[in-house]
DNA sequence: TAGGCCATCTGGTCCT
DNA sequence: AGGACCAGATGGCCTA
């Protein structure tokens, strides 16, 4: 894939729609006025191939004079540009994780910080208060002997080095581990971001749709859906399950998601097959009060014939259309290799393969070893998945594919299908 | 040459 | 007080 196919996915309604969602989280990683995901800025882009970081080695190269009597005037001519002063070698990333964790990971995650109104920690966005603190702490600093105050100075520059390439060790984990089509360059990192991000909601849409699924086929088989018993669900007068006083339906994932709270409706989705009760949501996740919308399956038909043939696809799996639903698409998944667009609602078809008979199972189980889906991995390895385990703020065990149980739904290996689902999302 | 991406330096801010 | 975090500034590298 090049730029310009990149492009093309980034531009594409989906995307646009996960855009505005992302700003109206207020998400906004504009700080310097372009975020990296515009159309207009994909198609500007211009990447190294694979560039590989330059990282200096410990305490860099610099040229710092200790002696150096005056260390702000030192400042203005070491600053900037990290190639300058480095020699601008190139060596490749992998021998990370020696001392990044080190520092990130030991501290709390809470840490609050006072906004001021200004840029954040720029030295442009002095409050009084602060620029009093500052006249303090150059007093203070003015009391250091100029040599320990450039060695503090290198040691402050070290360890921020050493920060930056803990995150930059982060991000290449994460690039390795997101599906996405290979490309012949570097995921950059407001990439890796985004995709990040789509991924783990299209996993949640998958979640949430098997959940429904499951929902819906308990009121037909009366409890027991596929071998998986969802314990403590009732359904509820809408369509949707109530867990306790919890309603879900099958607008959790779109209604969240157009409020900006996928992770809300993730959160329902439990390990052990069931919903998290009240209680627990309640506490981990404040605003699982909003998740009380209509659900979607209980649109009038003339309403769902109107959706997009992709949410028609995931609403009319319901109720009693799963079956003959369920059946057509095991014949086009017989007669014919899936297409993208079968596969990137193939969740849709989940909870529909639970309905089956168990010789019906079996059979389309062998159907699914011959269709196991690949993970392509950032520089094209692949690796087994068994089950692909989502531990990004779901923590849901979670069997992607085709027409999968969900009981025993496991994949001993992958193939070169994994990541078409997620294409559409780049 | 412009633009995108990145690494690094730097100083302010906040937390422990 | 020291360290982590943050964002601005700067320059290098690369591609179109």
């Amino acid at each position: 894939m090049d730029a310009t196919q990149l492009t093309e996915l980034m531009g594409s309604h989906d995307f646009m729609q996960l855009q505005q969602q992302l700003q109206h989280n207020n998400n906004n990683y504009n700080t310097d006025g372009h975020n990296g995901l515009s159309p207009e800025s994909a198609e500007r882009s211009s990447r190294p191939v694979r560039r590989a970081t330059r990282r200096t080695s410990q305490l860099s190269n610099n040229t710092y004079d200790l002696e150096m009597t005056d260390s702000s005037s030192q400042s203005d001519d070491t600053s900037g540009g990290g190639g300058s002063s480095n020699g601008g070698g190139s060596s490749t990333n992998n021998n990370s994780n020696q001392q990044g964790n080190v520092h990130g990971s030991q501290r709390p995650s809470s840490r609050g910080r006072q906004q001021n109104g200004g840029g954040g920690g720029g030295g442009s966005s002095l409050t009084p208060n602060s620029a009093n603190n500052s006249n303090a702490n150059r007093r203070r600093k003015g009391a250091l002997n100029a040599k320990e105050r450039n060695l503090r100075r290198l040691e402050s520059n070290e360890r921020e080095r050493m920060r930056m390439h803990s995150l930059n060790d982060a991000f290449q984990s994460l690039r390795e581990v997101i599906p996405h089509v290979e490309m012949e360059r570097r995921l950059s990192k407001i990439e890796t971001l985004t995709l990040a991000k789509n991924y783990i909601i299209n996993l949640t849409h998958i979640i949430l749709s098997k959940r429904n699924e499951e929902a819906a086929a308990m009121e037909l088989n009366g409890g027991a859906v596929g071998g998986v018993l969802l314990s403590g669900l009732t359904s509820d007068s809408n369509g949707g399950t109530t867990n306790g006083g919890a309603t879900t339906n099958g607008l959790c994932f779109e209604d969240a998601l157009a409020s900006g709270g996928a992770y809300d409706c993730a959160l329902l989705a439990a390990t052990d097959g069931s919903l998290l009760s009240t209680a627990t949501v309640s506490a981990t996740q404040p605003s699982m009060q909003n998740l009380q919308a209509p659900a979607m399956h209980m649109l009038p038909q003339s309403q769902v014939e109107q959706q997009p043939q992709s949410q028609q696809q995931h609403l009319t799996h319901h109720h009693h259309q799963q079956q003959q639903q369920q059946q057509q698409t095991q014949s086009q998944s017989q007669a014919q290799p899936l297409s993208q667009q079968q596969l990137l609602h193939s969740h849709g078809h989940l909870g529909a393969t639970m309905l089956l008979p168990q010789q019906q199972q079996q059979q389309q189980q062998q159907q699914q070893s011959q269709q196991q889906p690949t993970l392509i991995l950032n520089g094209g390895s692949t690796v087994t998945v068994g089950g692909v385990s989502v531990g990004v703020g779901v923590g849901v065990g979670v069997n992607v594919g085709v027409g999968v149980g969900v009981g025993g739904g496991v994949f001993p290996d992958v193939n070169d299908n994994f990541d078409e689902p997620f294409r559409e999302f780049l």
